[in-house]
RNA sequence: GGUCUGGUAGUUCAGUUUGGUUAGAAUACAUGCCUGUCACGCAUGGGGUCGCGAGUUCGAGUCUCGUCCAGACCGCCA
């Protein structure tokens, strides 16, 4: 037997037993003819004693380990005479009685500790031994727990969880699809899927109403902190559903999540459509963990010879509340912030609403006192309070202005990760203008259904402002789950793939069976999926969802443990009927 | 496809602004001492292709160009 206990469990009613315990060396501190040992595993860490009632050559045998080996000691529970309040079975030790090596180890590359001396790059080339910290292990574990209460959630709900295949049929439509050849069938190809939309949707013809799958996804896109390119999704669908029903659903799982791991109650989630998210916070995921509301400019500011915001579609602005004492180094750093090709704008206008009630902006040249106190009406700003107007074409400077706003709001120290703001985004528009292309794509996908207000009038008379029955659930500014009402009329999916460009004869190519599908008997449906990574990087008030993934890749989309993608052999191409192409400079 | 930041002992970094003697620190590692440590302590020691290549120069870790790698972001992500 390699264990009795683990190194977690001991406590000091245990003192007196004889046990038998097995996990690495965390660390040796060898005091001279007394040795302490700190044993760890997944539980936790039991220190081992080693001193004059320890027989010589099992003494001898202590001096010899090293970090990281892998150990069996047998060995008397007794009580510590100096105690450790940091951890669990810091009230106990082990009286070793015997030793026995189980595997040595080479030198780690960097310390297994919380405070790790390894850098990212290290960490991920060595995966299995930066998952021995206890930190990274913890967020596996948070991983385990929310997933069990998600399933234990929809199964009391009544959902089915059934998988969909991997190997799919490519789509040309949404995000570059990976791809695996055929060898059974010379020149073609699988993908892998996206999402597993359109099974779910068949499930539903197939009358499985409540639906759910927490499965990987793949997407050939570049890389980001909070973007792999395979990822998990909860992924849902319901049968017999209005918009309303989804909502209050998951509603309901995200509640009972934030409930049962966090001990957080929340009251209604808040609601915004997106017109109103891109208005008021010039994003579509905005981040409502504070206010600084976007507030329109262009009747007080327009009009007084100040060119740049006289031919500005749009003037507007955001009031941050005590900033008025910025320097000048300060708002020049603003300014340099906007102007960055990330952000892309070509300046930045502030008044500062001094403690005395006077104002001091950079455009005092253009506007008077009188014009100034009108803006600040507008804002609502009090004295001590700084704006910081930009101007431009309506979307662009909504974009820009909101990468100011989040800016401010971490210089103000406003985004607590603990502090959780949720809301849902609703009323996305159904299509998206496409100016290299010249043509509408979807929004979200082309089997997303259109709000019966806008539908079929404006789909004829203005195909950009249909708005669809899609809604997206957003947490601190990040888009952690979306999903839509989707179409089950035959009719009304013909008329989409035709406002999107497609021919009657290329829909059916790509999504023909379950266009054939919904000729037998399609019941109403709607779904969303949640990034299973995401929320888990947020409950532990992360910013990176690799942590909370066993084996990530990394900006490049390359796993540096295994050293992938690599080349693959000659033979192996040849079986596949492949031949690659020279990588052109 | 683009913008920015970084690459120097096993590791994390300083040094690069202003080119100039033998490239430092901490930590890790090794050896010795130490009976209550738990970030143990003390002493000693080994450890460097300054990412790679070219250029400028009497001389390059330091300046220039190219290139590779890593990270953050923009585009992209139905």
């Amino acid at each position: 037997m390699y264990r009795t206990h683990t190194c977690g469990q001991l406590r000091i009613e245990d003192c007196g037993k004889e046990v038998t315990l097995s996990g690495w060396v965390q660390k040796s501190r060898d005091l001279g003819s007394m040795t302490f040992i700190d044993l760890r595993d997944r539980y936790g860490i039991t220190q081992l004693v080693c001193d004059d009632t320890t027989d010589k050559s099992v003494y001898e045998t202590a001096k010899t380990l090293s970090r990281e080996y892998v150990i069996q000691v047998k060995g008397l529970v007794r009580e510590r005479s100096s105690k450790n309040n940091k951890i669990p079975t810091g009230d106990i030790e082990i009286e070793v009685k015997d030793i026995n090596i189980l595997t040595t180890s080479k030198i780690p590359p960097f310390t297994i500790e919380d405070n790790t001396d390894g850098g990212d790059e290290l960490r991920m080339k060595y995966r299995y031994l930066d998952l021995r910290r206890n930190c990274v292990k913890q967020n596996l574990e948070l991983r385990h727990r929310l997933a069990m209460m998600v399933r234990n959630y929809l199964s009391n709900e009544n959902f089915l969880e059934i998988e969909t295949p991997f190997l799919i049929r490519s789509t040309p439509e949404g995000a570059r699809d990976f791809v695996v050849p055929s060898r059974m069938n010379p020149n073609q190809f699988y993908a892998l899927p996206q999402s597993p939309q359109q099974y779910k949707q068949l499930l539903m013809v197939s009358g499985f109403d409540r639906y759910f799958q927490i499965v990987k996804c793949f997407r050939d896109e570049d890389l980001r902190a909070d973007r792999q390119p395979e990822f998990t999704q909860i992924d849902c669908e319901m049968s017999f559903v209005e918009q309303e029903d989804v909502l209050n659903m998951f509603e309901g799982l995200i509640k009972s999540l934030f409930k049962q791991e966090k001990g957080l109650e929340f009251g209604k989630f808040q609601r915004m459509t997106w017109h109103d998210a891109m208005k008021y916070y010039g994003s579509d995921k905005p981040d409502l963990r504070f206010d600084m509301k976007f507030v329109e400019l262009n009747d007080v500011f327009q009009g007084k010879g100040f060119s740049v915001f006289d031919d500005a579609e749009l003037v507007v602005g955001i009031c941050a509340k005590g900033c008025a004492n910025y320097t000048r180094k300060q708002l020049d750093a603003l300014t340099d912030f906007v102007k960055r090709p990330q952000v892309g704008a070509k300046g930045l206008v502030y008044v500062k609403y001094n403690e005395d009630g006077s104002f001091k902006s950079s455009v005092d040249k253009f506007y008077t006192p009188e014009d100034l106190q009108k803006v600040a009406e507008k804002f609502g700003a009090e004295k001590g309070d700084l704006m910081l107007v930009m101007s431009g074409k309506t979307m662009q400077v909504r974009t820009q202005l909101c990468a100011l706003r989040l800016e401010m709001g971490s210089q103000l120290n406003l985004k607590d990760p603990f502090n959780y703001a949720i809301l849902w985004v609703t009323d996305f528009p159904l299509l998206e203008w496409n100016e290299d292309d010249q043509r509408f794509y979807a929004m979200h996908h082309p089997f997303t259904a259109p709000n019966p207000e806008d539908y079929p009038e404006k789909l004829d008379t203005d195909p950009g402002a249909v708005r669809a029955n899609a809604y997206d659930l957003v947490i601190n500014g990040t888009e952690v789950g979306g999903g839509s009402v989707r179409i089950h009329d035959r009719n009304m999916q013909l008329r989409m793939f035709e406002a999107l460009g497609f021919t009657e004869e290329s829909a059916k190519q790509q999504f023909g069976f379950l266009m054939s599908a919904f000729e037998y008997g399609a019941p109403p449906h709607a779904g969303l999926a949640f990034g299973f990574d995401r929320l888990c990087a947020i409950f532990a008030g992360a910013d990176n969802i690799r942590d909370f993934i066993a084996f990530p890749k990394n900006n490049s989309g390359r796993d540096l443990m295994s050293d992938s993608p690599n080349f693959i052999s000659d033979e192996q191409l040849e079986e596949l009927y492949l031949a690659l192409k020279p990588v052109e400079k």
